[in-house]
DNA sequence: AAAAATATTTTGACATATCAAAACTAAAAT
DNA sequence: ATTTTAGTTTTGATATGTCAAAATATTTTT
């Protein structure tokens, strides 16, 4: 029962893409399965299935695959431990929330359910990692935040960052530049469908245009 | 070149036999290079001839095996990596010094160069880790120290205990409970060769007495 | 020096995780 | 309703790391 670091990766990729489709019930395919953990369609087969026989996912050929229950629990907790990583080594380690993630990547396969319980409790208990992801609970209950985005929300309204659904360095540290880390107020000042572009001004009077696949990125509330 | 897991703890294994041997250009034989790996002896033979393959090893058929420079030079880092690893748990973490082993034993191969050299720096640079055993500088050198053990050491002489040659966890938790642990002050009062014994007093006044087994495990500094 | 005991290596097998490329299925387009 | 296309599965190989047990080498005992 020792799960792999593998397949502990593959629980993850499925169970965020389940979390990022419209339909939680929704079957994942392969296709998108392999490409998120860089593998080719074949491998990605083989490994479900034997996913499968250890009662993690089930398994409709030619339509993806889900993760049983058991699956999700696991998944919960891989991702429990790469985020409170994550918020431990900018918070506690001093280091940069652009570069921390590769380090997460290695280390939430590696820390024991002791060391992982310390972390937590040093950090008291955090909701959330530093990219406003939530930190599944011990039980992997996630608390459910209803976000909208740069795309959905209202204009010329006080927001906040509250969440970054993107891990890539250059992108992170392209909103910490320009103030749009999760906790900094924002407001959209305007938004131009022909131009494809979201205008934001931050909490320091600064102006940024971003284009709307990275304002579909940026979740904020009210 | 990316050194795998397994090939690190047969560099560790080797390094640390080698230390551990009086004549540090022996070679280490294979059996008890499998024993300490918790491999079958011809496990072990295979993989050192693929590690010759790597320049990180010499072997000698039916002799054993010996680093190479380049295979020293790998062996330290991941000894860094670890002792590291072990002093910030207890240091930072609070976790207690006889716990540690197990999840530094996992921890030591995900820790990039990035966090082990941040780790490094919060520490201010120890050169020990929480048994005495000394921590390799980023390039592989490791100072070292002449210590005597309780059964070579000066009876009745004022003793600082500077390291401890076990990881054993019930024994770091016997020498805690006897205030015995690196850094603390003891006297040897009497040895006694036909009990096999040594009589220790602590420096809150406490005796015990241990095997000479055990004594030889404990270093000392006058 | 031969026999016995010990240590080491070889051989054949297996588990995990992967790829390339061929075979196949399902959906979309004509 | 075929054909085309896109996605998926199968097949055969490969790399890594392991074991069991047979074969071999070395050392020790007698």
């Amino acid at each position: 029962m020792a799960t792999s670091s593998t397949v502990e990766n593959y629980l993850k990729a499925i169970y965020q893409a389940q979390s990022a489709a419209e339909d939680k019930q929704a079957l994942v395919p392969m296709g998108h399965l392999a490409s998120a953990l860089g593998v080719v369609p074949g491998t990605a087969t083989t490994m479900v299935k034997t996913m499968v026989g250890s009662g993690l996912v089930a398994y409709e050929p030619y339509s993806g695959v889900r993760l049983t229950e058991a699956g999700e629990h696991l998944a919960a907790m891989v991702l429990r431990r790469h985020r409170l990583v994550e918020l431990f080594l900018v918070q506690i380690m001093g280091m940069s929330w652009a570069e921390v993630h590769e380090d997460a990547e290695q280390l939430e396969h590696a820390v024991s359910d002791r060391l992982i319980d310390r972390i937590d409790q040093l950090l008291g208990r955090p909701a959330v990692d530093p990219h406003g992801d939530p930190i599944p609970d011990p039980e992997g209950i996630v608390a459910q935040h209803l976000h909208k985005n740069l795309l959905t929300c209202p204009v010329d309204t006080d927001l906040v960052v509250t969440r970054v659904l993107n891990q890539d360095a250059d992108f992170l540290r392209f909103l910490e530049q320009h103030e749009l880390k999760p906790g900094q107020a924002i407001k959209v000042i305007a938004r131009d469908a022909s131009a494809d572009s979201v205008s934001i001004l931050s909490s320091g009077n600064h102006q940024v245009t971003i284009g709307t696949r990275a304002a579909s990125k940026l979740l904020v509330e009210i």
